[in-house]
DNA sequence: GTGGTCTAGACCACG
DNA sequence: GTGGTCTAGACCACC
Protein backbone atom coordinates (compact mmCIF):
# COMPACT_ATOMS: atom_id res chain seq x y z
CA UNK A 1 0.00 0.00 0.00
CA UNK A 2 2.48 2.41 0.74
CA UNK A 3 6.42 2.30 1.44
CA UNK A 4 9.07 3.99 4.22
CA UNK A 5 11.62 5.65 2.68
CA UNK A 6 14.71 4.95 5.27
CA UNK A 7 16.77 7.70 3.63
CA UNK A 8 14.04 10.29 4.45
CA UNK A 9 15.42 12.23 7.84
CA UNK A 10 11.48 13.23 8.97
CA UNK A 11 10.30 10.66 11.83
CA UNK A 12 8.17 8.00 10.34
CA UNK A 13 5.15 8.94 11.36
CA UNK A 14 5.24 12.19 8.98
CA UNK A 15 6.10 9.63 6.30
CA UNK A 16 3.17 7.34 7.40
CA UNK A 17 0.83 10.56 7.78
CA UNK A 18 1.92 12.07 4.15
CA UNK A 19 1.36 8.78 2.70
CA UNK A 20 -1.62 7.94 3.31
CA UNK A 21 -3.18 11.61 3.08
CA UNK A 22 -1.78 11.83 -0.65
CA UNK A 23 -3.75 8.87 -1.09
CA UNK A 24 -6.75 9.64 0.15
CA UNK A 25 -6.70 13.58 -1.12
CA UNK A 26 -5.75 11.34 -5.00
CA UNK A 27 -8.61 9.87 -4.91
CA UNK A 28 -6.90 6.50 -4.29
CA UNK A 29 -8.52 5.49 -0.94
CA UNK A 30 -12.54 6.25 -1.51
CA UNK A 31 -14.79 7.57 1.60
CA UNK A 32 -15.70 5.53 4.05
CA UNK A 33 -13.10 2.62 2.61
CA UNK A 34 -11.56 0.69 5.49
CA UNK A 35 -7.70 1.51 6.28
CA UNK A 36 -5.53 -1.24 7.34
CA UNK A 37 -6.05 -2.26 10.88
CA UNK A 38 -2.43 -0.66 13.29
CA UNK A 39 -1.33 -3.76 13.41
CA UNK A 40 -1.76 -5.16 10.41
CA UNK A 41 0.17 -1.83 8.61
CA UNK A 42 2.79 -2.16 11.51
CA UNK A 43 3.80 -5.61 10.46
CA UNK A 44 3.26 -4.70 6.55
CA UNK A 45 5.74 -1.42 7.17
CA UNK A 46 7.71 -3.58 9.35
CA UNK A 47 7.50 -1.01 11.89
CA UNK A 48 6.03 -0.62 15.52
CA UNK A 49 2.06 -0.36 15.88
CA UNK A 50 3.01 3.05 17.88
CA UNK A 51 3.71 4.55 15.45
CA UNK A 52 1.37 3.97 13.03
CA UNK A 53 -1.28 4.88 15.77
CA UNK A 54 0.32 8.09 15.94
CA UNK A 55 0.41 8.82 12.19
CA UNK A 56 -3.93 7.61 12.37
CA UNK A 57 -4.13 9.87 15.66
CA UNK A 58 -2.84 12.61 13.23
CA UNK A 59 -4.95 11.58 10.45
CA UNK A 60 -8.21 12.18 12.42
CA UNK A 61 -6.72 15.39 13.55
CA UNK A 62 -6.65 16.54 10.92
CA UNK A 63 -9.92 15.42 9.19
CA UNK A 64 -8.80 12.97 6.83
CA UNK A 65 -9.71 9.31 8.60
CA UNK A 66 -12.32 8.87 11.63
CA UNK A 67 -11.86 5.88 14.14
CA UNK A 68 -14.44 3.93 15.30
CA UNK A 69 -12.75 1.94 18.19
CA UNK A 70 -13.02 -1.84 18.05
CA UNK A 71 -14.01 -1.44 13.91
CA UNK A 72 -10.87 0.60 12.58
CA UNK A 73 -10.07 3.37 10.82
CA UNK A 74 -12.29 4.56 7.81
CA UNK A 75 -11.76 7.59 5.08
CA UNK A 76 -13.75 10.68 6.05
CA UNK A 77 -15.41 12.74 3.42
CA UNK A 78 -13.63 15.44 1.17
CA UNK A 79 -16.07 17.52 3.19
CA UNK A 80 -14.26 17.64 6.28
CA UNK A 81 -10.77 18.28 4.89
CA UNK A 82 -11.65 19.81 1.23
CA UNK A 83 -11.34 23.52 2.33
CA UNK A 84 -8.74 23.30 4.62
CA UNK A 85 -6.12 21.42 1.92
CA UNK A 86 -7.47 24.07 -0.43
CA UNK A 87 -6.72 27.21 1.85
CA UNK A 88 -3.11 25.52 2.70
CA UNK A 89 -2.17 25.00 -1.14
CA UNK A 90 -3.32 28.73 -2.19
CA UNK A 91 -1.27 30.42 0.82
CA UNK A 92 1.79 27.89 -0.77
CA UNK A 93 0.88 29.03 -3.77
CA UNK A 94 0.84 32.56 -3.06
CA UNK A 95 4.14 32.21 -0.97
CA UNK A 96 6.15 31.02 -4.06
CA UNK A 97 4.58 33.33 -6.22
CA UNK A 98 6.25 36.21 -4.49
CA UNK A 99 9.62 33.98 -4.94
CA UNK A 100 9.39 33.52 -8.36
CA UNK A 101 8.22 37.37 -8.92
CA UNK A 102 11.37 38.57 -7.40
CA UNK A 103 13.39 36.25 -9.40
CA UNK A 104 11.84 38.42 -11.85
CA UNK A 105 10.23 35.46 -13.73
CA UNK A 106 7.48 36.89 -16.03
CA UNK A 107 3.67 35.59 -15.69
CA UNK A 108 3.68 34.68 -18.83
CA UNK A 109 6.08 31.74 -18.26
CA UNK A 110 4.00 30.95 -15.39
CA UNK A 111 0.77 30.83 -16.80
CA UNK A 112 2.67 28.68 -20.00
CA UNK A 113 3.62 26.00 -17.53
CA UNK A 114 -0.21 26.29 -15.84
CA UNK A 115 -1.15 25.66 -18.99
CA UNK A 116 1.54 22.82 -19.33
CA UNK A 117 0.18 20.65 -16.13
CA UNK A 118 -3.75 21.56 -16.64
CA UNK A 119 -3.71 19.87 -20.24
CA UNK A 120 -1.11 17.22 -19.14
CA UNK A 121 -3.16 15.65 -16.00
CA UNK A 122 -6.72 16.09 -18.64
CA UNK A 123 -5.46 13.42 -20.69
CA UNK B 1 20.28 42.39 10.56
CA UNK B 2 18.23 38.59 10.99
CA UNK B 3 16.35 37.00 13.81
CA UNK B 4 15.79 33.73 15.21
CA UNK B 5 12.26 32.37 15.72
CA UNK B 6 12.27 29.74 18.38
CA UNK B 7 9.04 28.49 17.75
CA UNK B 8 10.63 27.56 14.46
CA UNK B 9 11.35 23.30 14.95
CA UNK B 10 13.85 23.42 12.30
CA UNK B 11 17.79 23.35 13.63
CA UNK B 12 19.12 26.72 13.71
CA UNK B 13 21.42 26.91 11.22
CA UNK B 14 18.96 26.36 8.71
CA UNK B 15 16.81 29.17 9.92
CA UNK B 16 20.07 31.86 9.44
CA UNK B 17 21.10 30.25 6.42
CA UNK B 18 16.97 30.40 5.46
CA UNK B 19 17.04 34.24 6.21
CA UNK B 20 21.04 35.45 4.86
CA UNK B 21 19.76 33.49 1.53
CA UNK B 22 16.56 35.44 1.37
CA UNK B 23 18.09 39.04 2.30
CA UNK B 24 20.59 38.22 -0.99
CA UNK B 25 17.83 36.96 -3.74
CA UNK B 26 15.78 40.20 -2.72
CA UNK B 27 18.94 42.28 -2.95
CA UNK B 28 18.73 43.58 0.51
CA UNK B 29 22.68 42.53 0.50
CA UNK B 30 24.77 44.07 -2.46
CA UNK B 31 26.91 41.87 -3.95
CA UNK B 32 30.15 41.62 -2.81
CA UNK B 33 28.90 43.56 0.12
CA UNK B 34 30.68 41.99 3.90
CA UNK B 35 28.47 40.33 5.87
CA UNK B 36 29.06 40.43 9.19
CA UNK B 37 31.58 38.32 10.98
CA UNK B 38 30.86 35.10 12.92
CA UNK B 39 31.72 35.71 15.65
CA UNK B 40 29.46 39.35 15.73
CA UNK B 41 26.25 37.91 14.66
CA UNK B 42 26.27 35.22 17.00
CA UNK B 43 26.73 37.90 19.61
CA UNK B 44 23.76 39.52 17.99
CA UNK B 45 21.73 36.33 17.90
CA UNK B 46 22.98 34.78 20.98
CA UNK B 47 23.58 31.90 19.55
CA UNK B 48 26.63 29.32 19.80
CA UNK B 49 29.39 30.51 17.13
CA UNK B 50 29.38 27.15 15.32
CA UNK B 51 26.14 27.43 14.47
CA UNK B 52 26.59 30.69 12.28
CA UNK B 53 30.06 29.37 11.02
CA UNK B 54 27.68 26.24 9.67
CA UNK B 55 25.11 28.78 7.99
CA UNK B 56 28.22 30.42 6.27
CA UNK B 57 29.55 27.01 5.03
CA UNK B 58 26.66 25.94 3.54
CA UNK B 59 25.81 29.55 1.75
CA UNK B 60 29.29 29.01 0.62
CA UNK B 61 28.44 25.35 -0.39
CA UNK B 62 25.39 26.72 -2.45
CA UNK B 63 27.08 29.50 -3.84
CA UNK B 64 25.22 32.13 -2.43
CA UNK B 65 28.79 33.42 -0.46
CA UNK B 66 32.34 33.32 -1.03
CA UNK B 67 34.50 33.44 1.87
CA UNK B 68 38.00 35.10 2.20
CA UNK B 69 40.65 33.47 5.29
CA UNK B 70 41.00 36.17 7.55
CA UNK B 71 39.05 38.64 5.91
CA UNK B 72 35.23 37.68 5.71
CA UNK B 73 32.71 36.24 3.82
CA UNK B 74 31.25 38.40 0.93
CA UNK B 75 28.00 38.04 -1.00
CA UNK B 76 28.86 36.21 -4.04
CA UNK B 77 27.49 37.42 -7.80
CA UNK B 78 23.95 36.68 -8.65
CA UNK B 79 25.43 35.18 -11.76
CA UNK B 80 26.51 32.20 -9.05
CA UNK B 81 23.06 31.28 -7.63
CA UNK B 82 20.20 32.99 -9.92
CA UNK B 83 19.62 30.00 -12.47
CA UNK B 84 19.60 27.58 -9.61
CA UNK B 85 17.39 29.23 -7.52
CA UNK B 86 14.63 30.08 -10.31
CA UNK B 87 15.33 26.15 -11.30
CA UNK B 88 14.35 25.05 -8.27
CA UNK B 89 11.90 27.61 -7.53
CA UNK B 90 10.27 26.40 -10.84
CA UNK B 91 9.86 23.06 -9.55
CA UNK B 92 8.59 23.70 -6.35
CA UNK B 93 6.01 25.75 -8.64
CA UNK B 94 5.07 22.87 -10.73
CA UNK B 95 4.91 20.51 -7.55
CA UNK B 96 2.29 22.51 -5.89
CA UNK B 97 0.57 22.85 -9.27
CA UNK B 98 -0.08 19.16 -9.59
CA UNK B 99 -1.73 19.43 -5.91
CA UNK B 100 -4.21 22.45 -7.15
CA UNK B 101 -4.37 20.43 -10.06
CA UNK B 102 -5.51 18.13 -8.06
CA UNK B 103 -7.79 19.83 -5.91
CA UNK B 104 -10.44 21.10 -8.43
CA UNK B 105 -8.38 24.47 -8.77
CA UNK B 106 -9.17 26.09 -11.96
CA UNK B 107 -6.59 27.54 -14.30
CA UNK B 108 -8.71 31.17 -13.97
CA UNK B 109 -8.24 31.28 -10.46
CA UNK B 110 -4.86 31.23 -10.22
CA UNK B 111 -4.55 33.30 -12.78
CA UNK B 112 -6.21 36.22 -10.78
CA UNK B 113 -3.77 35.32 -8.02
CA UNK B 114 -0.71 35.49 -10.22
CA UNK B 115 -2.31 38.97 -11.31
CA UNK B 116 -2.72 40.41 -7.68
CA UNK B 117 0.65 39.29 -7.04
CA UNK B 118 2.48 40.20 -9.42
CA UNK B 119 0.22 43.89 -9.58
CA UNK B 120 0.94 44.51 -5.45
CA UNK B 121 4.54 43.63 -5.99
CA UNK B 122 5.13 46.62 -9.00
CA UNK B 123 3.94 49.02 -6.79
CA UNK C 1 -35.90 7.27 15.95
CA UNK C 2 -32.43 8.21 16.88
CA UNK C 3 -29.17 7.77 14.79
CA UNK C 4 -25.58 6.46 15.73
CA UNK C 5 -22.79 8.76 15.04
CA UNK C 6 -19.55 6.32 14.76
CA UNK C 7 -17.34 9.92 14.66
CA UNK C 8 -18.49 10.30 17.77
CA UNK C 9 -15.77 8.65 20.53
CA UNK C 10 -17.79 7.66 23.37
CA UNK C 11 -18.88 4.10 24.08
CA UNK C 12 -21.91 3.36 21.82
CA UNK C 13 -24.87 3.00 24.88
CA UNK C 14 -23.71 6.30 26.39
CA UNK C 15 -24.81 7.91 22.88
CA UNK C 16 -28.07 6.01 23.47
CA UNK C 17 -28.61 7.20 26.70
CA UNK C 18 -27.52 10.40 25.72
CA UNK C 19 -29.96 11.19 22.44
CA UNK C 20 -33.04 8.65 24.56
CA UNK C 21 -32.53 10.96 27.61
CA UNK C 22 -32.81 14.00 24.96
CA UNK C 23 -36.24 13.01 23.26
CA UNK C 24 -37.37 12.36 26.75
CA UNK C 25 -36.54 15.32 28.31
CA UNK C 26 -37.62 17.84 25.10
CA UNK C 27 -40.98 16.09 25.10
CA UNK C 28 -40.54 13.90 22.04
CA UNK C 29 -41.33 11.02 24.15
CA UNK C 30 -44.89 11.21 26.17
CA UNK C 31 -45.01 10.14 30.09
CA UNK C 32 -45.82 6.09 29.88
CA UNK C 33 -45.66 5.51 26.40
CA UNK C 34 -43.71 2.32 25.01
CA UNK C 35 -40.01 2.68 23.99
CA UNK C 36 -38.48 0.00 21.27
CA UNK C 37 -38.04 -3.11 22.43
CA UNK C 38 -34.63 -3.99 22.98
CA UNK C 39 -34.44 -5.86 20.06
CA UNK C 40 -36.11 -3.55 17.47
CA UNK C 41 -34.19 -0.89 18.51
CA UNK C 42 -30.96 -2.83 18.09
CA UNK C 43 -32.02 -4.62 14.21
CA UNK C 44 -32.80 -0.40 13.88
CA UNK C 45 -29.77 0.49 14.73
CA UNK C 46 -27.80 -2.46 13.48
CA UNK C 47 -25.69 -2.79 16.92
CA UNK C 48 -25.69 -5.33 19.09
CA UNK C 49 -29.02 -5.87 21.57
CA UNK C 50 -26.32 -5.62 24.69
CA UNK C 51 -25.54 -2.23 24.04
CA UNK C 52 -29.28 -1.24 24.16
CA UNK C 53 -29.64 -3.51 27.22
CA UNK C 54 -27.21 -1.45 28.93
CA UNK C 55 -28.39 1.54 27.60
CA UNK C 56 -32.36 0.95 29.00
CA UNK C 57 -30.51 -0.04 32.13
CA UNK C 58 -28.44 3.14 32.74
CA UNK C 59 -31.96 4.73 31.86
CA UNK C 60 -34.06 3.19 34.77
CA UNK C 61 -31.44 3.58 37.23
CA UNK C 62 -31.59 7.67 36.24
CA UNK C 63 -34.83 7.79 36.49
CA UNK C 64 -36.32 8.33 33.24
CA UNK C 65 -37.60 5.25 32.01
CA UNK C 66 -38.70 2.32 34.13
CA UNK C 67 -39.26 -1.20 32.87
CA UNK C 68 -41.89 -3.76 33.42
CA UNK C 69 -40.69 -7.43 32.92
CA UNK C 70 -41.96 -8.84 29.84
CA UNK C 71 -44.18 -5.76 28.83
CA UNK C 72 -40.92 -3.46 27.70
CA UNK C 73 -39.41 -0.12 29.09
CA UNK C 74 -41.60 2.84 29.14
CA UNK C 75 -41.01 6.47 29.81
CA UNK C 76 -41.01 7.61 33.42
CA UNK C 77 -43.14 10.58 34.83
CA UNK C 78 -41.08 13.91 34.57
CA UNK C 79 -41.08 14.13 38.65
CA UNK C 80 -38.57 11.86 38.92
CA UNK C 81 -36.07 13.43 36.77
CA UNK C 82 -37.04 16.98 35.70
CA UNK C 83 -35.32 18.25 39.35
CA UNK C 84 -31.71 16.14 38.90
CA UNK C 85 -31.84 17.25 35.49
CA UNK C 86 -32.28 21.08 36.20
CA UNK C 87 -29.70 20.79 39.63
CA UNK C 88 -26.57 18.92 37.20
CA UNK C 89 -27.43 22.13 33.82
CA UNK C 90 -27.66 24.39 36.55
CA UNK C 91 -24.49 23.52 38.30
CA UNK C 92 -22.78 23.33 34.35
CA UNK C 93 -24.32 26.47 34.08
CA UNK C 94 -22.28 27.78 36.79
CA UNK C 95 -19.02 26.02 36.10
CA UNK C 96 -18.75 27.65 32.14
CA UNK C 97 -19.61 30.81 33.31
CA UNK C 98 -16.69 31.01 35.74
CA UNK C 99 -14.35 30.07 32.80
CA UNK C 100 -16.12 32.66 30.77
CA UNK C 101 -15.42 35.37 33.75
CA UNK C 102 -11.76 34.15 33.68
CA UNK C 103 -11.77 35.61 30.04
CA UNK C 104 -13.01 38.33 30.77
CA UNK C 105 -16.33 37.89 28.48
CA UNK C 106 -19.01 40.90 30.19
CA UNK C 107 -21.50 40.08 31.74
CA UNK C 108 -23.63 41.84 28.70
CA UNK C 109 -21.86 40.20 25.97
CA UNK C 110 -24.12 37.05 27.81
CA UNK C 111 -27.17 38.20 28.43
CA UNK C 112 -27.40 39.35 24.90
CA UNK C 113 -26.40 35.61 24.06
CA UNK C 114 -29.19 34.44 26.85
CA UNK C 115 -31.90 36.78 25.26
CA UNK C 116 -31.14 35.46 21.57
CA UNK C 117 -31.29 31.88 22.63
CA UNK C 118 -34.74 32.07 24.41
CA UNK C 119 -36.65 34.18 21.90
CA UNK C 120 -35.57 31.77 18.94
CA UNK C 121 -36.91 29.15 20.94
CA UNK C 122 -40.22 31.03 21.35
CA UNK C 123 -40.87 30.86 17.84
CA UNK D 1 2.59 22.26 40.49
CA UNK D 2 -0.27 20.16 39.72
CA UNK D 3 -1.74 16.58 40.71
CA UNK D 4 -2.84 13.39 39.27
CA UNK D 5 -6.33 12.31 40.45
CA UNK D 6 -5.94 8.52 39.88
CA UNK D 7 -10.25 8.38 40.08
CA UNK D 8 -10.31 9.99 36.95
CA UNK D 9 -10.98 8.11 33.96
CA UNK D 10 -9.49 10.02 31.40
CA UNK D 11 -6.30 9.33 30.21
CA UNK D 12 -3.54 10.62 32.52
CA UNK D 13 -1.90 13.01 29.35
CA UNK D 14 -5.43 14.41 29.24
CA UNK D 15 -5.65 15.70 32.78
CA UNK D 16 -2.46 17.16 32.63
CA UNK D 17 -3.36 18.30 29.43
CA UNK D 18 -6.44 20.14 31.32
CA UNK D 19 -4.77 20.76 34.14
CA UNK D 20 -1.99 22.50 32.71
CA UNK D 21 -3.93 24.09 30.45
CA UNK D 22 -6.09 25.49 33.13
CA UNK D 23 -3.15 27.54 35.07
CA UNK D 24 -2.24 29.27 32.23
CA UNK D 25 -5.79 30.80 31.14
CA UNK D 26 -6.15 31.57 35.06
CA UNK D 27 -3.04 33.27 34.60
CA UNK D 28 -0.78 31.23 37.75
CA UNK D 29 1.75 30.27 34.62
CA UNK D 30 3.27 34.02 32.87
CA UNK D 31 3.63 34.41 29.53
CA UNK D 32 7.46 32.78 28.32
CA UNK D 33 7.46 31.57 31.50
CA UNK D 34 9.57 28.17 31.24
CA UNK D 35 7.39 24.59 32.64
CA UNK D 36 9.15 22.06 34.11
CA UNK D 37 11.05 19.80 31.88
CA UNK D 38 9.08 16.40 30.44
CA UNK D 39 11.48 14.01 32.85
CA UNK D 40 10.98 16.54 35.75
CA UNK D 41 7.74 16.67 35.29
CA UNK D 42 7.27 12.86 35.11
CA UNK D 43 9.53 12.41 38.15
CA UNK D 44 7.25 14.77 40.05
CA UNK D 45 4.08 13.13 39.21
CA UNK D 46 5.45 9.61 39.01
CA UNK D 47 4.46 8.90 35.88
CA UNK D 48 6.12 7.82 32.20
CA UNK D 49 7.88 10.86 30.56
CA UNK D 50 6.21 9.64 27.39
CA UNK D 51 2.53 10.92 29.40
CA UNK D 52 4.14 14.68 29.55
CA UNK D 53 5.91 14.39 26.16
CA UNK D 54 2.51 13.77 24.62
CA UNK D 55 0.72 16.31 26.83
CA UNK D 56 2.95 19.34 25.80
CA UNK D 57 3.00 17.80 22.43
CA UNK D 58 -1.14 18.34 22.29
CA UNK D 59 -0.67 21.44 24.44
CA UNK D 60 1.83 22.98 21.65
CA UNK D 61 -0.12 21.91 18.93
CA UNK D 62 -3.53 24.03 20.76
CA UNK D 63 -1.37 27.00 21.00
CA UNK D 64 -0.91 27.13 24.71
CA UNK D 65 2.88 26.53 24.76
CA UNK D 66 6.10 26.31 22.62
CA UNK D 67 8.89 24.19 22.41
CA UNK D 68 12.31 24.83 21.86
CA UNK D 69 14.50 22.08 21.44
CA UNK D 70 17.29 21.46 23.93
CA UNK D 71 15.77 23.96 26.03
CA UNK D 72 12.56 23.39 27.19
CA UNK D 73 8.67 24.27 27.06
CA UNK D 74 7.54 27.83 27.19
CA UNK D 75 3.98 29.62 28.04
CA UNK D 76 2.84 30.97 24.44
CA UNK D 77 1.75 34.50 24.02
CA UNK D 78 -2.14 34.92 24.47
CA UNK D 79 -2.92 36.24 21.75
CA UNK D 80 -2.43 32.39 20.63
CA UNK D 81 -5.45 30.85 22.03
CA UNK D 82 -7.36 33.37 23.89
CA UNK D 83 -9.96 33.23 21.01
CA UNK D 84 -10.22 29.70 20.37
CA UNK D 85 -10.53 29.56 23.85
CA UNK D 86 -13.09 32.23 23.96
CA UNK D 87 -15.03 30.65 20.71
CA UNK D 88 -14.98 27.25 22.52
CA UNK D 89 -16.59 28.59 25.72
CA UNK D 90 -19.06 30.89 24.21
CA UNK D 91 -20.36 27.40 22.09
CA UNK D 92 -20.02 25.51 25.24
CA UNK D 93 -22.55 28.35 27.21
CA UNK D 94 -25.16 28.25 23.86
CA UNK D 95 -25.34 24.48 23.99
CA UNK D 96 -26.15 24.77 28.15
CA UNK D 97 -28.58 27.31 27.49
CA UNK D 98 -30.64 25.42 24.75
CA UNK D 99 -30.55 22.77 27.69
CA UNK D 100 -31.83 24.69 30.21
CA UNK D 101 -34.03 26.59 28.04
CA UNK D 102 -36.19 23.47 27.26
CA UNK D 103 -36.48 22.85 31.14
CA UNK D 104 -38.49 25.45 31.55
CA UNK D 105 -35.95 27.97 33.53
CA UNK D 106 -36.13 31.30 32.97
CA UNK D 107 -34.54 34.01 31.89
CA UNK D 108 -34.52 35.95 35.43
CA UNK D 109 -33.14 33.17 37.15
CA UNK D 110 -30.16 32.45 34.72
CA UNK D 111 -29.67 36.19 35.08
CA UNK D 112 -29.11 36.26 38.57
CA UNK D 113 -26.87 33.61 38.68
CA UNK D 114 -24.74 35.49 36.07
CA UNK D 115 -24.63 38.33 38.63
CA UNK D 116 -23.92 36.28 41.37
CA UNK D 117 -20.47 35.11 39.69
CA UNK D 118 -19.50 37.87 38.46
CA UNK D 119 -19.47 40.13 41.50
CA UNK D 120 -18.13 36.76 43.44
CA UNK D 121 -15.29 36.85 41.13
CA UNK D 122 -14.93 40.76 41.38
CA UNK D 123 -13.65 40.33 45.27
C1' DG E 1 -9.65 -8.51 16.72
C1' DT E 2 -9.84 -3.49 16.97
C1' DG E 3 -8.04 0.89 18.67
C1' DG E 4 -6.25 3.43 23.08
C1' DT E 5 -3.21 4.03 26.82
C1' DC E 6 0.80 3.42 29.48
C1' DT E 7 5.51 1.84 30.79
C1' DA E 8 10.41 1.02 30.28
C1' DG E 9 14.21 1.75 28.01
C1' DA E 10 16.93 3.06 24.11
C1' DC E 11 19.03 6.31 20.79
C1' DC E 12 19.28 10.75 18.36
C1' DA E 13 19.70 15.93 17.49
C1' DC E 14 20.52 20.17 19.49
C1' DG E 15 22.89 23.56 22.34
C1' DG F 1 20.48 18.25 29.93
C1' DT F 2 16.67 19.16 26.76
C1' DG F 3 13.01 17.49 23.76
C1' DG F 4 11.90 13.94 19.85
C1' DT F 5 11.47 9.46 18.06
C1' DC F 6 11.10 4.61 18.10
C1' DT F 7 10.66 -0.11 19.95
C1' DA F 8 8.81 -3.86 22.69
C1' DG F 9 5.55 -5.38 25.41
C1' DA F 10 1.64 -4.99 28.46
C1' DC F 11 -3.22 -4.10 29.71
C1' DC F 12 -7.78 -2.08 28.89
C1' DA F 13 -12.40 -1.09 26.61
C1' DC F 14 -15.36 -2.09 23.00
C1' DC F 15 -17.52 -5.09 19.62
Amino acid sequence: MIQIDYQDKRPLYEQVIEKLQNLIVIGVLDIDSKLPSVRNLAIDLSINPNTIQRAYQELERMGFIYTVKGRGNFVASDTQWRNTEKDNKLKDFKEILNQLNRLSISKEELCDIIEEIYSKEEI
